[in-house]
This record gives C-alpha cells, sequence and structure tokens, in this order.
DNA sequence: TCCCAATATCGACAGTCGTCGGAAACGCCT
DNA sequence: AGGCGTTTCCGACGACTGTCGATATTGGGA
C-alpha cells in the first residue's frame, strides 16, 4: 500500500467535489460543475479553484486531454473515511471507536433493522479476532 | 429541551478550550491556559481571542468577577458530540448512523472486550424500540 | 488562415482560524 | 493618592476557504 496520507480533512464541500470524482471516475470541471449543480450551483471558475488547490494538497491530479483538464482523485472514498472517522473519534471520543459506538445507539437514530445487520458484523468482528487472523 | 444549537462545529483547539470549561466548570483566561499547556503551549492572548470569538458565536458566556472574565461552555458535551457525529454522518454516510457503525466495526480497531459492551447496548436499544418507548 | 467560443490562469475579496504584541484599564498595596 | 502588576481590548498577520470576474490562451471550424 502507497504512502497513507495522514491527516486528510475535507470540508463538505471539498467532499461533495471528491465525491463526484468517485462516482463519475474522471471528471472535467464542466463535470464536477454539473454533478454539483443541484446541490450548490457554483460558478465553472469556483469549481475550477477547488480542483486546482485540492490538487495542491495532493487529492486529486488532472492530465490534459485536448482543451481540457480531466481530474481524478487520489485517494479513496475508504482512505477519506478512516481518515475523518478517526479524526473524529480522537477529538470527540479520546481515540475510542467502542465509546463513539455506544453514542451512536445510546442516541435513537439506528433503526431496528439496522440493529440486525450490525448483529451480524458484530459477529464477524468477533470471529476475526477469536481466529486472530490479523 | 431548549432550541437545539444546530450546526455547532468546532475545530480540535476550539474543542480543546471548550472541553476545559467542561471539565473544570467555570474558568478565568488563565485557567483555559492552564488546562491547554500540556497540549498546546498558547499566550494568555490568544486563548482570550479564542474565547472571545467562541463567545461571539454563542459557545460560552462570561461574567465579570473583580477584574476577571469568568467563563463557562452554553453547550452541552453531548450536544456537541450529537451534533458533530450528525455532521459527519451526514457527510460521508449519507446521514445512515448504521454505515458509520459498519465501518467502525469492520476497520479493526475495535477490541473484542468492547464487543461485548456493545452487544449490551444493541441488546438495550432493541428494547428501547420495541416497547416504543420513546 | 483567422476568428470565436470554450477553457484555464490570475488575482481579488470577504470571512474564519491560529497566533500574538502592544496599549489601555483598573484593582490593590503602600 | 500613586504606582504597579494583572487582565482585557485592539488590531494585526499569514494561511485557508468559498466565491467569482477579468483576462489570457488555444483548438478547431468556416
Amino acid at each position: 500500500m502507497p504512502a497513507t496520507n495522514h491527516t486528510t480533512l475535507l470540508t463538505d464541500l471539498q467532499l461533495a467535489v471528491v465525491r463526484a470524482l468517485w462516482t463519475q471516475g474522471e471528471c472535467t470541471v464542466l463535470d464536477v460543475q454539473q454533478a454539483l449543480l443541484p446541490e450548490r450551483p457554483l460558478a465553472q471558475t469556483t469549481v475550477a479553484t477547488l480542483l486546482t488547490r485540492l490538487e495542491k494538497r495532493g487529492i486529486v491530479s488532472h492530465r490534459v486531454d485536448r482543451r481540457q483538464f480531466v481530474y481524478r482523485a487520489l485517494v479513496s472514498e475508504p482512505q477519506v473515511k478512516v481518515s475523518m472517522v478517526g479524526q473524529l473519534t480522537e477529538m470527540l471520543f479520546a481515540g475510542r471507536p467502542a465509546e463513539l459506538i455506544s453514542h451512536l445507539l445510546a442516541s435513537r437514530e439506528v433503526e431496528a433493522g439496522d440493529l440486525e445487520e450490525v448483529k451480524r458484523l458484530i459477529a464477524e468482528a468477533e470471529a476475526r479476532s477469536s481466529v486472530g487472523a490479523r
């Protein structure tokens, strides 16, 4: 695995941009702007600025095709999730993921149907750790 | 319950300041600065600026005692947790807390001992929802 | 070949954050 | 009453974000 990009913090707007790249694969500035239109109507130059700034941070990169820049994400969705959830866990739950789970289960929100799913996942996690496969 | 302060987003530094208020109750600028010292050595003026800015946002307030300002938090820790976890869940997990739990269980981190605790919490959550006590 | 429309570059502006230094105010001890 | 040390106030600076408009560039069609 490549050198993990620690501290990958993205604002919601930045995340929306990167998400467009994740779902559409490669995108021109216009593609991204179109993808964002329903949520956030932004000028194309705005989107272009966002992308160049993200590129400076190593989050995305581009190649040139004819007259246009074609961008792609350099970070994966799982990577970002791990990084950002980790950050939050650190800040609010003393780095203990179990505390975060407690919080989620305690503060309603999780629906009954989901609990079954969660129980299944726990069984899996238990199997994994008891086998010591890690 | 009082009008919930939606969108309560705090940076890690801001959170550290508010946490000092949570754990110490009321604090002068100096108290906060002292509490932060091990983690982040900041000038007192810096801490003062932080506090005035947080006050402008309605996160803290102060009263005057002799020559000093005594600050206290206006938001509770659970409030902030709900708000920030909610924000993250919205941004990264399409607003589905169960997805976040999946993520946490899937990406190692949670220790075996914790799983028992989590199972207990699930049982509780199930009881709560089947009784329909909410 | 020449021009236009599409596209990228530049720079700008307001707002926030982290970070202080210096100036002002003001209790209190002598 | 006067001076001093403590504490707040003011404003500033650099960095980052969200947001564009104006300008430069250039590929491709007439």
